[in-house]
DNA sequence: TTGACTTAAAATGTATACATTTTAAATTAG
DNA sequence: CTAATTTAAAATGTATACATTTTAAGTCAA
């Protein structure tokens, strides 16, 4: 039988692979019944996706599983360009060579998984993100970005497509790490910013052609 | 007896009026019993306050009251600074004269409440930063600076002399609305910046002369 | 037909009971 | 005496049962 954290895990990862669909409205009657366990451990799980944008409440009884829209995704991207340069500017003083290079495994994860699935890829591209910002200092600022990456990658996973633009950005990805190595920070924070921008360009430009995804 | 909104509230304001000194650890049975409820409705509560930076998780049974620290104050505010002057900027586009007469009276309603106690005081405060920024048409951006400031909120409630500096201010929040209301934006933006980096100064200065509260 | 009211079904909130895990004191071997 | 182990108490996780609220279908009068 399911524990708390693995219905979570289970029903975050149905609602990115579309197993159930944007609108659909979740009791907790339905979730216990459909995943065996009991209505006390989806309330749990509930009020967790509720707080990392998952589910949305609906009226007085159920939640919601969110559509996509490009205006989400361009906000999202606004607030990643407008904190990450800045974690990234912060950590750039304190970072070490042995940090730089956990980011360079990372970065032979990813090219070593290019038969992962999309949401598992974009996963690892965080990850690497995630590391170059470890040593920025701020716990919350971190956690924000946390919060924020957990809602970016609701849009990631629904077509494979979207996530394209993963891949044409490991140049740039080593081009950070060396430019990190050589100590020119500013010059980093610019090309993470342009890096997040044509990301994020790409993502609403797809979101706006397929309007009612 | 409580409900859950209630002992949300209560356990909360209990926090804040250190009745529950910092570094205590508060399990599910204690404060079920203290506040007469199931440990259920405790849970959630517990669960709430924990996203919100009330609780701090103490290993693996209870929850810590957090204390105060001046690093932490800084970096709350340096958030602050990051995404406050970014919301004004973009609610300034589309506010309304009547919105700015609703940020008046609450200048006013500031004004009247002179012996109020300090935690209300803030909460005022925020609210009237809250409705400048409410055009932003950026509801995540909303939500996350609602979140910044229950954190910061802990801080001001601790001691009287914290707060002090919301009634210095007044006069900066007139100015305010006032570049609002002739359409200078980026001077609304500067101030609006000085203003809260002043302000964050105060706090964390008085943390600092006051290292162990 | 419409619209307000009634009422039954369904969903959530809350309490209690049981199961599992964790804590910490007590015991004992070295 | 120390440290590892055992064991009982306490805390949390989970399930079930009950209470309250919400939904929505159904009824009836205008």
């Amino acid at each position: 039988m399911l524990k708390k954290h693995q219905l979570y895990q289970q029903l975050k990862q149905d609602i990115q692979l579309l197993q159930w669909l944007p609108g659909t409205v979740l009791t907790q009657q339905q979730l216990a019944q459909h995943y065996g366990v009991s209505r006390i451990v989806v309330r749990d799980v509930q009020q967790s996706l509720l707080n990392e944008g998952w589910l949305l409440v609906h009226g007085k009884a159920g939640m919601q599983v969110p559509g996509f829209s490009a205006a989400e995704a361009e906000e999202l991207c606004l607030l990643r360009l407008q904190l990450e340069p800045l974690a990234l500017q912060l950590a750039a003083a304190n970072i070490s060579f042995s940090r730089l290079g956990q980011a360079e495994d990372m970065l032979a994860s990813i090219d070593a998984g290019t038969t992962l699935p999309a949401y598992k890829r974009g996963e690892l591209n965080w990850q690497f993100h995630r590391l170059l910002y470890q040593d920025c200092g701020k716990p919350h600022l971190l956690r924000l970005l946390d919060q924020l990456h957990q809602q970016v990658s609701r849009y990631l996973g629904y077509q494979e497509q979207a996530l394209a633009y993963a891949g044409t950005s490991a140049a740039e990805h080593r081009e950070l790490i060396s430019l990190l190595r050589g100590g020119n920070i500013s010059a980093a924070c610019e090309l993470l910013i342009s890096h997040i921008s044509s990301a994020s360009k790409l993502l609403v430009q797809y979101l706006q052609k397929n309007k009612a995804p």
